[in-house]
RNA sequence: AGGGCUAUCGCCAAGCGGUAAGGCACAGCACUUUGACUGCUGCAGUCGCUGGUUCGAAUCCAGCUAGCCCUG
């Protein structure tokens, strides 16, 4: 028998195909889906971790012929990723739930749950690589299909996670999974790609955190020039994030977006694309992936949300688990919560979560 | 209760006798395994009201109503 190893089933055709792959590979395939929310309410095709998932995901196992179990994972998902989503939309931040659900949830307890009875690995449907670096050291690698690269919303993966981790799908492009998928029989193909977040089905984030943290959601207050001038008044901090255009109900005459959230003081900041832009983030909470350190300053490419192309910048550290990124061409809408990840040709170097932004002066702000 | 000005989509605003621009907001869709952004489509059968002139009026005339300004 080869290595074992636990796939992470979601019901979707990527995971399914990496179950396919390990067991062609040799690997003694074991399925999981890891049980996360509360089922039934939510339809189903939720994000990465379906829920009605569990049908799917036992079908295409049974297809396998490779062992199926069902891991309760509600606790870890509550406490690491929801409670964690609505903190910090509470504080007027913008949160990567999704980030937070595969480092403490897929990489930890998953991951941990695996080891405990007897697995070598765990694998998922990434689209990404993991690579073994000259130095010993672990790194994600960029997919092979660029256009569905999930790099990003895996930086924050430790040495040790990724020392277990096994990527198969990262190795293809999108439509030979599906091809695979075919020639393989598993009976869910043709299954359409996922997206939203899973536990927010209906993309109403403001509404799902009114009923997760009742008596807690921030009140209505004022939108606000950043002169001070009250603009009118909006529904509250959690119903708005940095960049945010669309639903201000705010008829300025132009095209006027939030640059600021003043959580303290419930305001939201109103003005000009053109004041949206920043060539300095600050972030926290760094995690080393195939650089040990960011002692020394460095050039890299920086990611400061899942669809951007990326921008340079100057990686200059600024204290433990502190760095600052000072960009070569200034970026867009940096918001304190999302996470910045820096690559270095198709390595992941590291990456963090953005603290704030520094603004560049601009004197074309509405007034 | 003297004089002047203005009344066009939720907001702003073109139009100046020939059969209602545009911007913003809003809605839907697309894009997207986070938030955003972005793109596309839609959005006044009618121009404060009532009459009149004209082949034809939001555009000219009269009256009315409302708001604003100035003078008492």
């Amino acid at each position: 028998m080869g290595k074992k190893v636990v796939v992470g089933m979601s019901g979707g055709v990527d995971s399914s195909v990496a179950a396919w792959l390990l067991k062609e590979q040799g690997y003694d395939v074991i399925g999981v889906t890891m049980q996360i929310w509360q089922d039934g309410d939510v339809a189903e095709q939720g994000g990465c971790c379906g829920l009605s998932a569990v049908e799917d995901a036992r079908r295409v196992a049974e297809t396998l012929e490779i062992p199926y179990y069902v891991m309760n994972l509600k606790q870890e998902f509550r406490s690491r990723v929801i409670d964690y989503f609505a903190e910090e939309y509470l504080q007027g931040r913008t949160p990567n739930p999704c980030i937070a659900c595969n480092r403490y949830v897929k990489w930890e307890a998953l991951l941990a749950r695996s080891l405990a009875m007897g697995a070598d690995f765990i694998a998922t449907g990434h689209y990404a690589r993991i690579a073994r670096l000259q130095d010993g050291r672990y790194a994600v690698r960029r997919s092979v299909t660029s256009r569905k690269d999930q790099t990003y919303a895996l930086y924050n993966l430790t040495q040790h996670q990724l020392a277990h981790t096994l990527m198969p799908v990262g190795e293809y492009e999108k439509a030979d999974i599906r091809r695979m998928a075919e020639k393989a029989g598993l009976p869910v193909a043709q299954k359409p790609d996922s997206q939203e977040i899973c536990f927010v089905p209906d993309d109403d984030y403001a509404a799902f955190i009114d009923g997760w943290a009742p008596g807690r959601v921030p009140p209505p207050g004022n939108f606000v020039t950043a002169q001070g001038r009250i603009l009118g008044r909006h529904k509250g901090i959690t119903h708005y994030t940095i960049g945010q255009r669309r639903g201000l109900e705010l008829a300025m005459g132009e095209r006027v977006y939030v640059t600021d959230i003043r959580a303290d003081a419930d305001e939201v900041v109103i003005g000009r694309n053109e004041e949206l832009f920043t060539d300095e983030v600050i972030c926290r909470e760094v995690n080393c992936m195939a650089v040990a350190d960011f002692d020394r300053p460095m050039r890299a490419l920086a990611k400061i949300r899942y669809n951007h192309e990326g921008e340079y910048c100057r990686i200059e550290k600024m204290g433990t688990d502190c760095v600052r990124a000072v960009f070569e061409r200034p970026v867009r809408a940096a918001a304190p919560g999302q996470a910045i990840c820096f690559y270095e040709g198709e390595y992941v170097l590291g990456g963090g979560v953005i603290q704030r932004q520094t603004h560049i002066p601009h004197k074309s702000g509405i007034s």
